[in-house]
DNA sequence: ATGCCTTTACTCATAATATGAGAAATTAGG
DNA sequence: CCTAATTTCTCATATTATGAGTAAAGGCAT
């Protein structure tokens, strides 16, 4: 990132009378936005026709324009966990340049965890990738989302393993993996210590609901060797501040 | 419309690639947008990076670009309540002057009826008001809405009272306010003869979403002196007629 | 670490294309 | 029916986006 690209200033301009339009929920005479946005109304009319077109718009008779078909099936596919993952997403970057981490953000779908940030240097470098789906029980996400799970669900999802062991350090033992995740949710976050790979040291901390669901988990990771106790509680604590910030803006989404 | 107003060609490729980025919930990196919309693709970054800097699109790391925060809240505004009221307006407007009586539409919140229309003569002359929340049993509305409620929540709502007459004509008794939630299913209406005010009468109609749902309804309301039985099957047709055109320009979203 | 390949950033000349002022046509509302 | 407001149209202008090509940066594999 050097200079910026140079911007595109009808472009900017079509979306600030697109936000005018959706303002407040309410209608609005083209006339009327183009007064708003300071913009001469034959051009708004061009913006506003060209919107219509595309079913970004929709005019409800007498002069009034409203959100479009189009604009409405763009939230439809825009599911919660995804307005999670794309809240998030700027938090998370700026989170890993931080602490020069791979920094990640997983939901749980079908007993597994899907990734869907992947963030920070050496992001590459790891197997995970985005949209992939990984075993839930040996991934330090994998155990905030599991810990978080509505009893009886969690309950199945103990008696239906099997659980491989992906390292020596992997806990494959059903009654053991009751007891980690128990101590995950009472103390807010899970460590992942080289169960998954044996070199991979991960924090992950949940991401509250504002009813007090957990969908959705973030993580740290790092090599068990760069991890000391210092380390690790500074880590920690930025973490959870970084759920605290992603938890508040998705809220007040 | 005459001949149409000639559109803005860089504003149509520009919602192209919004489109593409969304699509599928994925993320995508800008070449490849580029190639899918059929946009060289120096001109797709400057359409991206423009979005980007207005909060449209967000980058989430190596090369991939989802929904940014300006478009979720965007959409959020949008929720398919207010939606509904929106392409209703226009319509209840118009049904409202062609039977000279106070239309409105209400939704389903917390067990209460939402009113987020009003409009007709004399619609300063009610007690309500567009955004009150009311209860649900003792309205044309509200029962409507209660009628199409899963079978669970109106249990646990008819469980829940109490019924505080309002009217001698209220319904009281939970039992009988199922039998008259049934009926009111099953004959497709409502109506409210004085069990809200006295001299107020109101026949009240559900809007169906494309997947079944009833979140919405709207109604008529009349002195009930000034109702007689060819009158009320006169604006009963109405009324269908009105709730088949919203629940069409609706789906058409 | 090294090199290969994809992706992104920049430069610049070109003209395509959006622009905006004003006049004409349409519609709403009293 | 008339007035006031909105929308549509025309057209000359140059602003503004464009896109090819090149340079830089970043990912990825060995």
């Amino acid at each position: 990132m050097s200079k910026g690209i140079p911007l595109i200033s009808s472009l900017q301009r079509t979306l600030t009378m697109l936000e005018a339009v959706i303002a407040d929920g309410g209608e609005r005479s083209v006339s009327a936005i183009a007064r708003e946005a300071g913009i001469p109304v034959a051009t708004a009319h061009r913006q506003v026709a060209t919107l219509v077109a595309e079913g970004y718009l929709a005019s409800s008779g007498s002069y009034q324009h409203i959100a479009g078909p189009r604009l409405l099936s763009l939230l439809h596919r825009l599911d919660e966990k995804q307005v999670i993952a794309n809240v998030a997403a700027p938090i998370l970057h700026k989170l890993a340049s931080q602490v020069r981490s791979i920094v990640q953000l997983g939901t749980f779908e079908n007993d597994m965890v899907t990734y869907r940030i992947k963030t920070g240097q050496g992001a590459s470098d790891m197997f995970t990738k985005v949209g992939m789906q990984l075993e839930a029980y040996c991934s330090g996400i994998g155990k905030v989302l599991l810990a978080h799970l509505p009893d009886d669900h969690l309950r199945s999802y103990l008696a239906n393993g099997p659980f491989v062991p992906l390292t020596d350090r992997t806990i494959t033992d059903p009654h053991r993996l009751a007891e980690e995740l128990k101590a995950v949710k009472d103390q807010g976050f899970a460590v992942d210590d080289g169960e998954i790979a044996e070199d991979l040291y991960c924090i992950a901390a949940p991401i509250h609901m504002a009813d007090g669901r957990v969908i959705a988990a973030i993580s740290i990771s790092r090599n068990v060797a760069a991890m000391d106790e210092a380390r690790e509680k500074r880590v920690r604590k930025l973490l959870f501040e970084t759920a605290h910030e992603i938890e508040q803006r998705v809220q007040s989404a």
